[in-house]
Order: structure tokens, then C-alpha cells, then sequence
DNA sequence: CGAGGAGTTGAAGCAGGTCAAGCGCTGTGG
DNA sequence: CCACAGCGCTTGACCTGCTTCAACTCCTCG
């Protein structure tokens, strides 16, 4: 494994060692040296949890949009269904991912978000991400990056829908949750253990049910991935990095 | 700035700085009352201004990302190219909009932008937005609402790719950008008047070129759109929105 | 007046959708 | 302990929306 990371340099880097804490003081520990003024911070600012289970909303599209989420444990979608019961999942989040980290106090929410699995997520005070950027100049810098990763992402998912062939949409889509497992250390060697049905996959894909089945087919056909109950085997991430034309630098850390 | 657009060919570095208000300062300035200084900070921070010829690339996917530009003038165009050739144009930026505002100082664009028509944009150190969420706060938050936005318009643009027809996304994109223009006041009545090309048109609809035009004269035939040389009119918007299942309240502003 | 870019149209092929059926697991209740 | 309901996955057959290839028409500009 470590020599299939290697040419994905720069992925991995870890200034603060994760000494337990929360995924988020993490996620920003390892861009940055972190205050312990900062990181108790951080901490506190993510006291308040809740428990959501598997397929609960806990952000609904055309409401207000009064808090902000930090998932703590699990995994969760943003989505949108139109009139004709079609969904389409804009992205997933996973452990130190931020929900509504740029809100519109007065506005409505532009998607739903539930829970794929059980999660944890932390209830924030949109208020206090202000107050980040006021005293934190450190920590908003943490925050603008990790936007500006979520910008990428988006656009990832963009580039996969509009111009890749359904089987290298979901290599893309693969590799894409494979690196960002890796990157918060959920990973064991290239084994995905994916919490989501192909009828998930398809709606984020922008494909049908039946096609994404086949496409899933015709990657362990290809030998490109293998499968067994709930685990994917990614067998050979090189290709299926040039099949589906993935850019790891999209997800990639920063340093400092 | 002037050594960095040394080596782009078709890019003038402007030495006068704006003139009236900017479209920015228009744009924040509709969401919340800006004082005097807040409103000469703006002012100030587009000082440096560039000219940039229609075709142009003023950011370039993998290279270093150094500064933040705000549209003054012209539209542009956010993109990537695959190997193949194919492009996808993620988003259009239009008066007002900032390109790389959440920058992440060390890594690499993630996608490209381009100039579509000859445009005049601010080049912005991007430390001083920084500043701003420091020293500004009813600012700063309006820059919260204005990322939270540019996220809307790309779930937006994930939801056409993924899940609508060539005709319904075309007419979403068309409702999409009537609106934006509308809101900075640079429309006339139904009509729009669009820089790009049908091949453009294509490649953010995630469609072939000849698929596009068909979609577009399906359009004009079910009497929805009509057009003339340079301009498209939008013959029925509620029809539009009903077939696009468009949703409005995505690009609202915010008031207070 | 000729070249080249943008738009338009026709014809044929195919990637992916839709409909339909069956399989295997798991949980639940009689 | 079995029955059976339901969900997730798989496969076959057929259909269609979109792509591809190829031509032709404008229009503009040199």
C-alpha cells in the first residue's frame, strides 16, 4: 500500500499527532500547528452532539437554516429530490466534515442532508464561526481550506456527472471516498467498507439502478476492484486513477 | 501583478483604478447596509485591476494559486479539460463574483477559468480577505453568503448533469443565469444576452454540441424560448421553471 | 472572394434507461 | 423452527435519448 501512495505525495501529513480529539481538531491539526488555545476551542465548540440514525434528515431543503453540523462519527449525504421522486446526492460527509459552514442566516436551505449510517454530529452556533475568524487567524485559514476542498469536490463530482462514462464515474467516485477515508485514517490497505446501496450510488452517479450494477460488474470484470459482502477491494488504484482520469491532488492537504 | 500576467498573452495590466461603485460593492451593498469604511475598504481592495480578452485563461488548473480576482466586467468561465479533450464548464462568474476567494495557499487550482467575453477584473491579494474577516464582520458575513450561494449554483449545476434531460437542463441553465443577471441589473425585461457559444453551452450541459442545438430548437418549438442573432427570449418563465423544476430561492439575496 | 467559425440538419449507432423476473439474505412473527 | 415479507443485488430483453459522423448554410472578417 505505502507504494501506491507514493505517487500521492503530499496527501498524508500529520503535524499534530491524534492524540484522541475530535475528528475536525484533526482534520485541521494536521494542515497546522494548532494552539492549545485553539484546540480547546475547537473542542468546545463542538460540546453540544446528537445522535441521528441511519436515513433521518437532519437539514431539509426550503427550511431555515438555523445550525451548523460537524459529523463526529458516520457518514451522511447532501441531496436534493425532484417532483418526479428523482434524487440526486450532491456529496458525502464524512468524520470532521463541516454541514452549513457557510450560512445565509436569513435563507432557506438549498438541499437536504441525512444520515447514511448512524452518526454523531456535533450542533454548532453558526454565530461562533465569525468569532473563529475574528480571534483564529490560524484556525480561518483552516476553515477557508477546507472550503475550498469542498469546492473541489463538488466540482469533481460536476466533472464526473457532465463528461465520464458510467464506469469510470464510479472508479471516480471510488477513488475519491477511498482518499478521503485515507486522509482521516478510516482505511484498511485499499479496502472500502462503503455504508451506502447501489441504489445510493446511483443517484450520486446520476445513473440508474440496473446500469450502476453493471458498471459495478464491469470494473470486477476488468479486475480493477473485487467485492465481497459489505467490503470493496480496490485491486489496482493506479488504473483505475487513469481510467477515470482522478486528480488526488483535489483532496490533497496543504502544509502550512 | 504585472509579473504575473507578463507571460499570459491577451492579459493588460490596468493601472486607473475603478471608477463608480463595483459591481461587488453592489452586490454586498443590496445585502446589508456597508458603512463608509467598509465600503472604501472594498473600493480600495480593487484597486489593481486587470483587462483579460475573450478566450483568455487567467487560472490555470495543477499551477499555484496566488491571488483572488473579482469580476468587474465581462463574464468568465470556471472549467477542466480531460485528456480526451472533453471540457466541463463547472460555473460562469458574472459582475460582482470572486474567483478563488477561499484559497488554500500551498496547493494547486483545481480547475481552470477563462475569460469568455473581453473582461475587466480586480486582482486581490488574497491575506487581505483575511483582513476583512477580522476587521469586518457585517463583511465578512456577507462573504459567507456569498460562498454559501456559489455552493447553491453548483449543487445546481450537479442536479442538471445528474438528473434532468438535455431540454430541462438547458432551460435550467437559461433561468439560472436570467436570474443572476437580474439581480445585478444587466437585464432587459425576457431578454438575455449570452457571450457563449453553443459549444460552451454544450460542454457545461455535459452534452454533445449537436445535442445542444436540437435541445434549443426543441425550446423554441414548444414556443418556450424564441431568438434572434445575439439574444435569447424567454417566451414563458413560468413554463421554463415548471419543465426545469428551477428553483429561484437558490440564488436569492439575503436582506438585513 | 475565400476561409473559418457558429449554427443547423439528417442518418446511423450505442450507452444507458426501463421493465420485468428471480435470487439470497435477514429479520420477524406465528 | 419454519414461513414469508422485504430489501438489496443480479440478470435478461427491449427501448430511447443522446452521440457520432457528415454534410451544408450562414455570417463575418481579412
Amino acid at each position: 500500500m505505502s507504494e501506491d501512495s507514493s505517487n500521492l505525495q503530499g496527501i498524508v501529513t500529520n503535524l499534530q499527532p491524534p492524540t484522541a480529539s475530535s475528528p475536525l481538531v484533526r482534520k485541521l491539526g494536521s494542515l497546522c500547528l494548532l494552539s492549545e488555545e485553539e484546540i480547546s476551542f475547537l473542542e468546545g465548540w463542538q460540546n453540544n452532539t446528537i445522535d441521528v440514525e441511519a436515513g433521518v434528515d437532519f437539514f431539509v431543503e426550503g427550511t431555515e437554516r438555523k445550525t451548523t453540523f460537524i459529523m463526529l462519527e458516520g457518514w451522511s449525504i447532501r441531496y436534493t429530490v425532484l417532483s418526479n421522486g428523482r434524487r440526486q446526492i450532491l456529496s458525502y460527509a464524512l468524520p470532521g466534515d463541516i454541514l452549513g459552514l457557510h450560512i445565509n442566516f436569513n435563507a432557506k436551505a438549498t438541499y437536504s442532508a441525512a444520515a447514511l449510517s448512524t452518526s454523531r454530529l456535533a450542533v454548532v452556533d453558526p454565530r461562533r464561526i465569525l468569532e473563529i475568524y475574528q480571534k483564529f487567524p490560524i484556525l480561518a485559514s483552516g476553515l477557508s481550506w477546507a472550503t475550498a476542498r469542498e469546492f473541489a469536490i463538488l466540482g469533481d463530482q460536476t466533472v464526473r456527472l457532465g463528461r465520464l462514462s458510467a464506469k469510470a464515474r464510479l472508479a471516480h467516485l471510488l477513488l475519491e471516498l477511498w482518499h478521503r477515508l485515507e486522509l482521516i485514517g478510516n482505511n484498511e490497505g485499499n479496502w472500502l467498507q462503503l455504508p451506502m446501496t447501489q441504489s445510493d450510488l446511483a443517484d450520486t452517479l446520476g445513473l440508474s439502478l440496473v446500469h450502476t450494477n453493471r458498471s459495478m460488474a464491469a470494473l470486477r470484470k476488468s479486475g480493477l476492484v473485487s467485492m465481497t459482502k459489505n467490503h470493496i477491494k480496490l485491486e489496482n488504484i493506479d488504473a483505475l486513477v487513469q481510467m477515470a482520469e482522478f486528480n488526488p491532488d483535489h483532496l490533497a492537504e496543504f502544509s502550512i
